[in-house]
DNA sequence: TATCATTTTGAGACAGCTTATCAATTTCAA
DNA sequence: TTGAAATTGATAAGCTGTCTCAAAATGATA
């Protein structure tokens, strides 16, 4: 384990203490690789994974996604028929600018959106999560 | 087909046409149930138009919502295993502001969002024709 | 350090949602 | 009306993710 994670480390050994479960090579393993990624697949990870150790099951890499969600160091985004785990410590990057004409994709982000939708939330009684914002249109190039 | 639906019809009937697609009996009926709704799942449908037409498959249900999707009066959203098919024409210039823990979907719209984002996407070269924005978190009720 | 109740793992079976297949039917342009 | 092309319905197949369970690993305790 990078000690760059070591953060990151700190956080899941208090969520696993806190709920009775145990420190095992492969959540070291798994959450080593995780941090190194913006946000990752389970079957990617499982591919990734396989050369550091064959034996790792799919099984074993959704159970600790799933686990790094619950310790709020993964988030979970179904996109298509599949889901994305984020890494959290990455986050400021999920805004997308899709061109339909090339598939060009910009991402940016907006502090000034993020607070009111914030705000927005707060109104209607929720608190965010995560969220989803993409704009869909012509880049430069494709609009000419 | 109620004749309140006579934009929506035209809309599927241009697309049809251009991609040499042909209007059926049950894409007319499909598509009359799917404009009574704000949003549904395919299965869902599928156990409404039951009673209508009992012969009515499963398979022609979600290749329909495609279509309609592809025709763009649709937007399919991906919910944990599920796809939610909105309706377009209902949601005007809506976003979504989702509880991950009952499912419920409460509509917003937010002008200054809406002027913030055609901000950034002048700022990158693009024009925007549509967008989508989903906050995924917890409502009061499920906080608690 | 050894013990041992508890948790975790790996492999594959299983389940839920969606798409593909294909023969029969329907559409629609000519 | 005809016939090429598209669509349908029924179901098989596919894909993603979870469950099962025997074997292994963990870690609190002695």
């Amino acid at each position: 384990m990078a000690n760059t994670h070591v953060k990151e480390m700190q956080a899941l050994k208090e969520h696993l203490g806190k709920h009775q479960l145990k420190l095992t090579r492969q959540r070291e393993l798994i959450l080593s690789a995780f941090l190194r990624q913006e946000h990752i697949t389970a079957e990617a990870m499982y591919h990734q994974l396989a050369k550091s150790d064959p034996h790792l099951g799919l099984a074993t890499i959704y159970r600790t996604l799933n686990l790094f969600c619950d310790a709020g160091l993964a988030q979970a985004r179904h996109f298509g028929s599949q889901t994305k785990y984020d890494n959290v410590s990455h986050k400021g990057h999920h805004d997308h600018l899709i061109c339909t004409g090339c598939e060009k994709i910009v991402e940016f982000e907006n502090e000034e959106i993020e607070r009111l939708q914030e705000e927005v939330a707060a109104r209607n009684g929720f608190t965010i999560n995560t969220h989803r914002l993409e704009l869909y249109g012509l880049c430069s190039r494709c609009r000419h």
